[in-house]
DNA sequence: TCCATCATGTAAACAGTTACATGATTGC
DNA sequence: GCAATCATGTAACTGTTTACATGATGGA
């Protein structure tokens, strides 16, 4: 969660966060960037997990530059002092081990997700609120499924594959949400 | 988010934690209860992405008791000083402000998910490392849907309604994902 | 020139984690 | 009696958030 895939105390190889792990991957995958251009993408992405804020952000990279995975590189003719940021042999290394495989449980094990937290307790709402929550929310998330399928539809035509995918896995997700948010309606339609 | 829906800074209305909402929400549907025992609940729940840590639990119940939420009670003839919390009034009008409707858009938008992110890095790997990685994946997505299907049957038998959709709604967010990654494996593997 | 945006960074607050300590209870 | 577990709690640490500060850049 925020307090999700933490580091471990005392790790044997070095871990990683997962923004620390998602931001190495990034270079990886796009070549050297600056910071600023990870919150960027971070803004512009439609999974609203992370902020990915400036205090977040800025020292996330001196932190990996200070442990040896990043290596930085002043870009000419820049007067804000930017910094192109590209990947070290170790960096290389350490992102391939994050990755895996081995793949942890807590990674293939079942997500967290707000919903079905507050699904989990709507006993303690009316019939009335509960009809009216489950009515809201489906609406709430078919409209960000239409706009997520438009999304996918955009990127599909650029052939950027596995941005494609990701978006396939998202959208896939707000499906079965939909389904199952039927399904729950159904089971607490009846028991009323 | 563990970082994930965090407190606003100056909350007209005290707002919550995601981990303080569903606690006074066990309460609020289960009754009052120990700390250790939302601890248990924690531990024996299908979901990894919360450890419900002594250092977490604690510390959350003396907060939402100083705030006004909780009201505790001594146990009777137990030398561990254990206490009941229960809601108060202002506890219940909270849970069900945090509870809404409305519903904010980070609880109905894309949940969040670690192995979207993994997938959305494969190009890190190479060939051989992504197919191993999509076959190892999803081979332990199936071994926890396998899992948490048959304990869904379980408590579909004893007829704890909102466990039981709980459970399905976990199971189709693995399904999904399984076939999620088939269509991944598929892409990639035309792509090589 | 002015103003919005770009871009880098810092400071304080905060929730959740590991790890440890301590005493009560239960089962053998 | 003894060991494992129950149960409560604290201490140090870490990553992320909000909020603020500051200067550069580009377009009207």
């Amino acid at each position: 969660m925020g307090a999700n895939l933490k580091r471990t105390r005392k790790p044997a190889t070095a871990a990683l966060t997962e923004l620390e792990g998602i931001v190495l991957g990034m270079i990886s995958t796009s070549g050297s960037c600056t910071p600023y251009a990870v919150r960027r993408k971070f803004r512009t992405s439609p999974s609203r997990y992370w902020s990915a804020s400036a205090g977040a952000v800025y020292p996330l990279f001196t932190r990996l530059k200070k442990q040896g995975f990043l290596r930085a590189e002043r870009k000419a003719g820049d007067g804000r002092g930017s910094r192109l940021f590209s990947l070290t042999t170790m960096g290389q290394r350490t992102l391939r081990e994050w990755l895996g495989p081995p793949c942890p449980p807590a990674v293939t094990s079942v997500p967290p997700d707000p919903l079905r937290n507050r699904v989990a307790l709507l006993a303690a709402l009316g019939p009335a609120e509960q009809a009216q929550f489950l009515a809201e929310t489906t609406s709430n998330v078919r409209a960000h499924l239409r706009e997520l399928s438009t999304l996918t539809e955009q990127i599909k035509v650029k052939n950027d594959v596995s941005e494609f995918l990701v978006c396939r896995g998202a959208v896939r997700m707000l499906e079965a949400r939909l389904n199952w948010l039927e399904e729950v309606s159904h089971y607490l339609g009846e028991a009323t």
